[in-house]
DNA sequence: ATTTACAAACAGGCTTGACTGTTTTTACTT
DNA sequence: AAGTAAAAACAGTCAAGCCTGTTTGTAAAT
């Protein structure tokens, strides 16, 4: 039980304002879809199931998303966030200076491991047939593209300038990599994952040589 | 009635053995199967209207396949002699000589272009979150990955014997490849696709430096 | 007081697999 | 070789369960 001399709330929590109320629980609602993306897969993954995971009553959920493709529409928006917190909260991990190029691949398929690659490729493989979702995939799946590549841009940069290849690499590096991560849906720890990320570095290597990158040096 | 003269068999067709009609109604409820994964995608492919499309009753249906399970890992099955089937065909017209490499990689390209690959993507997401699908797709795309490895092995010989590379480098292909595939799905015709392509063209003749390729010489 | 957030029961439609019955093929017996 | 029994292929209906979205009702915030 509280002590007496609370000066003016009340001693239930606080009457939360209803911008809160909403934020909460549509944040619990899409939180609960990815889970369920994660977990089920798209093919078996149902409104009352989201429901509840996110403890919240069906009621409620009606009440933001009044139907599934409503719900399904805004979960690509709040994945799409996520997947860009996950990546510049990864950049902020680069070691400055010459290992940049090698630990950006590297940073790319930690990535391309989390559980978000593959909440976005279940969306990604419904919205082949499912012409609105297909619009939004497009959107966000553009949008990551795009800030991949202006980061890379920024960060590895070529002192002679951008070379032919230099503006097609992070899309080929993404493709790359989100064909590895597919693959290894049947086979984890393949070697040849490994070693395709391998010949990746030495590519990334051969293209960026502007400066003379030692192994790892400080 | 029937007529009078006919010498043994009846006029009707012919009386079909038991083990051609059970081929025949299996092979239409598989293609089928894959026909409604490619149209409508495996969350909304029902067995009733695999059974509808493919033209045959419920009842012939549950015979042969008593559960969707069943059906679907049969249709797995199918589905990887249909892919083997097209790859070979396509490997007839792979021209002999010089512009193999480059050839090779269109030919696995065109091949990533045809259905199949959507279907067999359908099928390896849903394979995530099922163990037993996942088994099945496991042996037919490792069967699947092999037959490309040793197909290229064959056909592009280093004269100079293997090379570092040359043994990851159709897995390295086959994954950019299906990543590109999949990025279409939502940006279908992408300039930067191309490019990666043609990179990756330009890389298989870094590695295979064998013979002094012309550029397309006859 | 009014609007917004939440709650819960409900109906309609769809999907799966079971069940019953019919026809065709194969195997066996004489 | 003919006939018959058994097995397999095929056809169609049905019931149980689930999923979506509607509806009606309550509490809380503005």
């Amino acid at each position: 039980m509280p002590a007496a001399g609370l000066t003016k709330r009340p001693r239930t929590p606080r009457r939360r304002t209803q911008a809160e109320r909403t934020a909460t629980t549509c944040a619990r609602l899409l939180d609960a879809t990815i889970d369920c993306l994660l977990d089920v897969g798209y093919a078996r993954t149902t409104t009352t199931d989201i429901a509840r995971r996110a403890g919240v009553s069906r009621g409620a959920q009606l009440h933001h998303f009044p139907t599934k493709a409503d719900l399904v529409t805004a979960a690509v928006e709040h994945l799409s966030m996520r997947r860009h917190a996950e990546f510049v909260r990864a950049i902020g991990k680069l070691p400055a200076g010459e290992g940049r190029t090698v630990a950006a691949i590297d940073l790319l398929w930690s990535i391309l491991s989390s559980g978000t690659f593959y909440a976005w490729l279940e969306l990604m493989v419904a919205a082949r047939t499912d012409a609105g979702l297909r619009r939004s995939m497009a959107a966000v799946t553009e949008r990551f593209s795009q800030t991949i590549e202006r980061t890379f841009a920024e960060l590895i940069e070529d002192p002679r300038g951008p070379g032919p290849l230099s503006d097609v690499a992070p899309f080929f590096a993404f493709a790359l990599l989100d064909g590895l991560a597919l693959h290894r849906i049947v086979l984890p720890d393949d070697e040849r994952s490994a070693r395709s990320i391998d010949v990746l570095k030495s590519l990334a290597r051969l293209v960026m040589p502007g400066r003379k990158e030692a192994h790892d040096g400080h």
